[in-house]
DNA sequence: ACCGAACCGTACCGTACGGTACGCCTCGTC
DNA sequence: GACGAGGCGTACCGTACGGTACGGTTCGGT
């Protein structure tokens, strides 16, 4: 059975509505089973007719957790004015550094596994999903950042695209792969600075003009 | 209840049993569900009972698929005599190749999709099994020519680890987090070749002594 | 005060699947 | 040829879970 209404467009929530999107997130987050309907409910305390009403099935029900979930996640934005080198630099650091922190946090973990698994089945929903508030959402942020670098002088790149994935490579590496498999000591902060710092170097040795 | 036999070292198996993995396997490849007993023992034409005896349970099986089958991921080894900055360069090249190759393969998606979903319960062999068979066995290659280079005066390196992952993200990048979010364009021998030998150029001149 | 909508709790149904039991066949061994 | 081991096919059981039904309660509107 489809949803009734499949807001795309989130923020039709209401705060009921969030509050089991919530409990269905806890769940999902403290070991991906446990995560069945009568466990949603009994979480949110609400029934289960009430869950099918609002999200149609299962499936509408972990569409809605990780579309309103994977949307918070923000990066701050950068004002691509008044850019030198150093600031261009202070900029994709902290972005290295914010993306690294959010990959590596139990709820993106959570997220992306369950999107990943989702993606095995013949449903290709969440992956997409997850796909586009992750990796994509993060292009968008930081190619124009990158593309301001170039303009002003700074950067030397033909494709913005080929330039965002290797900074994706430089930044990100094995970690989020290793956080998937179940490696569970995450980076302290130190080290996720120092990874973001040593990914910037890296990337203004391979980009810098 | 517990695998009678858990061959942590491979190859105790039989012919017909390897044909009971290899069936397993390609109900995994062509869509993550219907890899159900019954679907094994149908495909493999065996009874259930064998697949109990032989493996214990469902997780046995499953083990015992993943285990075989990673250990079947082969790089070709590089002899680290008469070292120089072209065959050191060839070499990772190729290595970035092949690695890509692999990874952007049917099966290595749909193996690690299966361990990444069970790192997601309390389970956690899968993951610690393909990451060992994955990126740690892609380590144990590649590090030791990383240290022949730097003996040879080709890089500067510290931590031949540091450096190592480094590499992982410069011929990885965002490929195999897009696929195992079921993004199923896969890149095409060119594309391949094209992102490996750009990854052995950003990786020299990042390390090249 | 009354009514209906929304919702909670719980009981219930159907099915899919993990795991077991059992009858029959095949084949190697004596 | 007799026999037992190993294995195939199938029927079966128990359970977990997705999905539905329904009675009881709260609450806002009239």
């Amino acid at each position: 059975m489809a949803p009734p209404n499949l807001f795309i467009d989130d923020e039709a929530l209401t705060d009921r509505q969030k509050d089991v999107l919530n409990a269905a997130l806890g769940l999902l987050v403290d070991g991906g089973d446990g995560l069945t309907m009568t466990g949603v409910a009994r979480r949110a305390s609400c029934s289960k007719e009430t869950l099918y009403k609002w999200f149609g099935d299962r499936d509408g029900l972990l569409t809605a957790t990780v579309q309103w979930q994977a949307a918070k996640v923000r990066m701050v934005p950068v004002d691509r004015q008044t850019l030198d080198r150093r600031t261009l630099a202070i900029a994709l650091e902290k972005f290295g550094r914010d993306w690294l922190t959010v990959l590596t946090g139990d709820i993106s973990v959570a997220l992306n596994r369950l999107a990943v698994s989702h993606a095995g089945q013949e449903k290709r929903n969440l992956g997409a999903i997850v796909l586009e508030h992750g990796r994509n959402a993060m292009a968008r942020r930081c190619k124009p950042v990158l593309e301001a670098g170039r303009d002003a002088g700074l950067l030397t790149l033909d494709d913005p695209e080929k330039a965002f994935r290797t900074f994706f490579g430089l930044v990100v590496r094995d970690t989020q792969i290793r956080m998937l498999l179940g490696e569970h000591e995450r980076p302290s902060m130190e080290q996720i600075s120092l990874e973001a710092r040593q990914a910037r170097e890296h990337f203004f040795a391979l980009y810098g003009a």
